[in-house]
RNA sequence: GCGCCCGUAGCUCAACCGGAUAGAGCGUUGGGCUUCGAACCCAAAGGCUGGAGGUUCGAGUCCUCCCGGGCGCGCCA
């Protein structure tokens, strides 16, 4: 928090050089207060002399120069304020600054980290919403390790979140759906079936067939067509069921699971399209209906109603934000998708648009493809044949917080190369272990803490000027740096980011606990240590609880 | 052919709106438990950031071209 408040400084010195005239008043103050990556340049560092200086035509380290002359007046904050190399001014934080931070955790208490992104306004968070047709993959996973926990991110940056699972619950992949699994029970039956090479062939599908005949014995006496309708319900309702049952033991849970039929049931489909309809932006052309998309930057019209007078799965998805934006009335959507949905983004960006909405009301993330490797090798996988992952098997054998960690230890946009073995192994291959080992630690630590008759001394009883060695103060910087974290992550949409801060917190602890001792003879001393190691403890309880990854006690 | 993403240490990945000497882990080599948890720590080796130009005070990051990999380019979803 310390570089908010930098921040801040720099902002009023601004107003004030423009207001002796050292500034023109026209100049656009934008620069960074960030750690730099040498020690030897300070806890703090900005660039703000350098990027002031081209629009004010003055010389950089002069004027960084009048900048650290103001600053110095904050003897609170400041230990030392120094111009360097081409104008960059480095801060050299007082140590009584990073010694009040256990004060300020100890008085937010689980709400330090909090920030306000979000202002209170309402954003929905759209994932995984992976066709009803087959269970989850290992790519629906990832996609749901990402939103899930970007959305507790975004809600403690003080958003409004929404989560939503979008069911694709009409259509012809649910038709074939229908038909694969009555054609499996007619199979079961006895009867002999040519099964068509591009229906659903996964084992699970006969399963389906098998409960369908035991529920419904008189299933294939019924004409065939309400036969197919019987099994497309009862395929959807179960494999919803499993789709779900699969998330919540992910960690997952939604707000709204949204039908794509009820688009159609409550007419929001035609009252979207003759929105578009009344600006002119439909047309008819060799019997389909026409969306001008290529007016709004898309490289052409996109059908929306087929010739045979069905709407387009396109045709469905304007409706669905239409929705989203004036019937629920989200301030800010995103729509976390897999990569090889990128094309799709042009067209719907033109809907967006088309609506006379601005474009970064919506937001799409695309998450990369995950690769399977067994024993380092890829590991091809193909939904067709049925051969493919589960998320359900990563849960089972992986178990959900090293999956879900992993997921996480990555960018969104970097492809991910899973490998099932070393997932498996409970070993410093596996990192989520050392973060969720520091928690342990320190829950070990109270432990025994309590059984020496120790107990939690209250912060305002406790001389935190003793946390004075160099570890001590790198375990309060980065205590300090948890809320800009959680603001970069929100702010940029990167979850990875909290990820790799949990690692920097842990490995820190690490290094105190093989140097330091928390317990000693020495009272004073033991009191503010037993209070850095709270204060650490709930920021990495808090951060794993992000990741949705559990923070143990014991392990 | 066109579009999007990626290319960073042997491997897997970081690097916040362009910042100063590009960082971790794994693996390799060598060290560290009579003391709060060794699932830990320390040290060493390891790089022309795929290549070539350009923009500027300054480029892994932005622009152009090339090479290599992935994914798209339906009246499929």
């Amino acid at each position: 928090m310390i570089a908010r408040i930098i921040q801040e400084e720099l902002a009023a010195l601004v107003v004030k050089a423009q207001a002796e005239g050292l500034l023109p008043p026209t100049v656009k103050p934008r620069f960074q207060v960030e750690p730099p990556k040498h020690k030897d340049y300070g806890d703090y560092a900005t660039n703000i002399a350098l990027s002031l200086a081209g629009q004010a035509r003055k010389n950089p380290r002069e004027l960084a120069a009048w900048f650290a002359e103001n600053l110095r007046k904050r003897q609170d904050l400041f230990a030392k304020v120094e111009v360097a190399g081409p104008g960059f001014i480095n801060f050299f934080i007082a140590p009584r600054y990073w010694q009040q931070v256990p004060t300020v955790i100890e008085k937010e208490g689980p709400n330090y980290g909090r920030v306000d992104v979000g202002q209170g306004r309402r954003i929905q968070v759209e994932f995984v919403s992976a066709n009803p047709t087959g269970p989850l993959h290992i790519g629906h996973g990832r996609g749901a390790a990402v939103g899930d926990t970007l959305s507790r991110i975004l809600s403690f940056a003080n958003f409004k979140v929404e989560k939503e699972y979008y069911i694709n619950d009409m259509g012809r992949q649910m038709k074939i759906l229908g038909r694969s699994v009555y054609l499996r029970a007619k199979e079961l039956a006895g009867e002999k079936i040519d099964f068509p090479e591009d229906h659903y062939r996964g084992a699970y599908i006969i399963a389906i067939a098998r409960a369908l005949l035991e529920k419904e014995p008189d299933l294939l006496a019924l004409p065939e067509e309400e036969g197919i309708e019987r099994a497309k319900e009862f395929a959807l309702t179960t494999i919803l069921a499993e789709i779900k049952k699969d998330l919540e033991d992910f960690g997952v849970t939604y707000d709204n699971w949204f039908s794509e039929k009820s688009l159609y049931e409550t007419s929001q489909v035609e009252k979207a399209l003759s929105l578009l309809r009344e600006k002119g932006l439909l047309y008819e052309k060799d019997g389909a209906v026409w969306f001008k998309a290529s007016a709004f930057g898309d490289e052409k019209d996109r059908v929306v109603i087929r010739a045979s007078g069905e709407p387009t799965y396109f045709a469905s998805d304007i409706a669905y934000h239409y929705n989203k934006f004036f019937t629920r009335k989200y301030h800010r959507v995103i729509d976390i998708w897999g990569a090889d949905h990128h094309g799709y983004i042009p067209r719907l960006k033109a809907v967006i648009k088309a609506f006379g909405l601005p474009e970064e009301k919506l937001q799409v993330m695309l998450i990369q493809m995950v690769n399977l490797l067994e024993g380092g090798r890829l590991k091809s996988m193909s939904t067709r044949a049925g051969e493919f992952v589960t998320l359900r098997e990563l849960i089972d054998e992986v178990g959900k917080d090293a999956t879900r960690f992993i997921f996480l230890t990555r960018r969104c946009d970097s492809p991910l190369d899973f490998d099932v073995e070393l997932a498996k192994k409970q070993s410093r291959e596996n990192p989520v272990y050392y973060v969720q080992y520091a928690h342990a630690r320190l829950a070990s630590l109270f432990r025994k803490a309590a059984e020496e008759g120790l107990g939690l001394p209250r912060v305002e009883e406790v001389d935190l000027s003793l946390l004075n060695t160099e570890e001590d103060f790198n375990l309060l910087k980065l205590l300090d740096y948890f809320p800009d974290t959680i603001e970069a992550c929100a702010v940029n949409l990167e979850p990875h980011l909290l990820t790799f801060y949990l690692l920097d917190l842990a490995t820190a602890l690490h290094d105190y606990y093989t140097k330091h001792r928390f317990l000693s003879e020495d009272r004073p001393r033991t009191k503010a240590r037993l209070i850095l190691a709270k204060a650490v403890k709930q920021v990495l309880a808090c951060g794993l609880d992000l990741l949705g990854v559990s923070a143990p006690e014991r392990m």
